[in-house]
DNA sequence: GCGTTAACTCAACTTTCTTGAGTGTTCAAG
DNA sequence: CTTGAACACTCAAGAAAGTTGAGTTAACGC
């Protein structure tokens, strides 16, 4: 959704040099470690620009030496990479009936990670929580509150009052005032409020199988199903911060007209079963449902691959990403059975002769992908040069 | 697609200034007259860097003082607006029979449109043709050669080898090498590459119904149906240039699955109509055909209508925008029909009770929309700050 | 009328980047 | 084994652009 800080478009030299920053900094998480020379042929910059900066970073805590490297003829590389200390980033999950937390450092690291129950998901008992437990983990972890770069927020969407408002996975209250803004004031950082499949997403890119990718999609298991979309190394919001609403779009299944979340979400599985007089609740009870091949768990796969292929007709031939990735909470073998089993579609602008990545990717699954996401919202901002967005 | 330009991602004074004047002129075009004050104020920054700027501006002829204008107490504003002749776009649309060509202003106002046909559609007659239509077009208008600002070309996609390759519509050759910058090296000028449905949506933006809008969607009739995106102020290319194909996904109508295309699009009236005896080709016979009601042409609508809403239903889901264009090559009686017709799903994330503006709205039509957008991607360009971009 | 408000200008100052000369290290050719 | 080319990096001077604060001008409202 929205950050709580306001662009300064105006470039003077006070944001350039911010700017720059960011960029070296960006250009060393790149390439895990890098000389000066090499980040000023990338940047534009003067190798005396880039001295300068980079030794700002190291004062600053962010950037560290790796030593040299000596890379043919010329004097030796002094490398640098990122200082993971140099950072923290706190990543919070608000689901109806608990709360996620993760503190990572600034190379995505998980420092720590917790669950608390919600007695109930008001605003007011979220707020509380949210705080405490960012007390709670700087104490535990000794990381000092000045050294926190923001929050990212996770919670269900869509955001606002919608056609789509309704669904058992929101939380009441939310739908007057900026999230961001009400948390960024409770917790005196600055907040990046995302939904689910938007923050795996960008998890994905920071840590995960997308990293480096800057045009993707992330098909997310969360209560229903999301999709987080990235596009020129941006997440893509929508003017009101509802883009990626994939699941009540209809999809073909055995000739049939279905949501798409009907045919593929956690939900969907559970129900599925559950019919079958299974009360499946677990990741652990769907493996090994799995590895016992069972029937009717074996059905519903297929009908999801079903529902899948359609959906990536959709998402290739509209976003025409270098890869789509599936992930979130289901078993990983679940999803490299629906990967395998998903048809690709011919008639798509991914069916290209010369790709290099698959169409189909597993990304991570389990129950903190959504929050270290969160906290890669952070992670990400930090990386990303400020002049730029253009809003 | 892509630009032939590079970014240089560092900022020094230099590229600071660019950047600064650039979005000077985007202030000034956004509220068509404006003071000093007031863009500082929008921008961040002071008011002298402002009034330095305009200075600079004003001598290279981009800016007109505008007379004063008193608001309330105080100095009365010194007022600037774009010079028309401050610089000039050229446009171009390739198709397989002919090549559209037009030549417009600083502010959009078309100068020159031509239309020549197409001996044949190879790359050799095609720079030939497009360079022979540059120079008619400067010695027509007595536009000097270095006032332009660059040239965008409109040319059928998809872009390079897909699953969609095969397509009547498509160019042969323009596989190998970057179009942009094949076409720069011709023309000798900055080139920008896009499809018709970006194009459109792009002229839209700068000169029609989507003025100042950041994040909308446009359904382009054209030989098919094609998508045309704009996503926080720029275009959604994807990471091959190939978003927005929707025409090939899959919808029902009447409870059957078919292409988007096959319902819609311009061939798909025409071919429905000839199935029934009527030759039709222009827009003119399709506006006296629908001012008679014919029969088969109201049938077509109707199922039109129903494709249009589920695509509907996909587009605003998965994009959230502001608001979905129609346009492009079908007459305005057709459209409105349309959009009269089409179902809006309820079960949308623009479902939402606090619009703004219309769900559904009617762009451009007619025959110049995508070449008149194709010059508007150099406008774009102009008035789009330049350290941004992040890539 | 006169003080307040606001836009704008001028000149001094600050920040940051660039440039060009110079240093140190490595490799390769003679 | 010497010599020179290649390359990374530093230093110091210079240039570009923005900011700041004081001063000017014009309109409004009491």
């Amino acid at each position: 959704m929205v950050t709580t800080l306001k662009p300064k478009l105006g470039a003077n030299p006070e944001r350039a040099r911010s700017h720059n920053k960011q960029l070296v900094l960006r250009a060393v998480r790149h390439s895990g470690t890098i000389g000066r020379a090499e980040i000023a042929r990338a940047s534009g910059l003067s190798t005396q620009a880039v001295s300068n900066i980079i030794s700002d970073l190291l004062a600053e805590g962010l950037l560290i030496e790796q030593g040299h490297r000596s890379a043919g003829r010329g004097l030796p590389v002094q490398q640098y990479a990122i200082r993971p200390g140099g950072g923290y980033a706190f990543g919070v999950e608000v689901r109806p009936t608990a709360m996620f937390t993760a503190l990572v450092d600034l190379v995505g690291t998980p420092i720590l990670t917790h669950r608390t129950p919600l007695k109930d998901p008001t605003k007011g008992v979220i707020l509380d929580t949210v705080c405490a437990q960012l007390d709670h983990a700087l104490s535990q972890t000794q990381v000092q509150r000045h050294m926190l770069m923001g929050a990212g927020i996770v919670m269900p969407g869509p955001f606002g009052d919608t056609g789509l408002t309704g669904t058992a996975s929101e939380l009441p209250g939310w739908n007057i005032g900026d999230p961001a803004e009400i948390f960024a004031t409770a917790l005196e950082l600055p907040v990046f409020v995302e939904n689910d499949a938007n923050a795996a997403a960008m998890a994905e890119r920071m840590n995960g199988v997308a990293r480096g990718l800057d045009d993707f999609a992330y098909l997310y298991f969360g209560q229903g199903l999301g999709l987080g979309l990235v596009q020129n190394g941006q997440i893509l919001q929508g003017a009101f911060g509802n883009a990626g609403e994939i699941g009540h779009i209809q999809v073909l299944v055995d000739g049939r007209p279905v949501e798409l979340e009907s045919a593929t979400s956690r939900l969907s599985v559970q129900a599925c079963l559950a019919r079958q007089g299974m009360d499946v609740t677990t990741m652990d009870d769907l493996t090994s449902l799995y590895s016992s091949a069972n029937r009717h768990l074996m059905l519903w796969l297929d009908q999801a691959a079903q529902a899948f292929s359609a959906a990536l007709s959709i998402i290739e031939n509209l976003f025409d990403p270098e890869t789509v990735i599936l992930g979130g909470a289901m078993p990983d073998v679940l999803l490299d059975h629906i990967i395998a089993r998903t048809a690709l579609p011919e008639r798509s602008v991914s069916n290209r002769p010369d790709r290099v990545h698959p169409r189909l990717m597993r990304g991570t699954s389990g129950r903190m992908t959504a929050t270290l996401g969160a906290a890669a919202l952070v992670l990400h901002q930090a990386f990303t040069p400020t002049i730029a967005e253009a809003r």
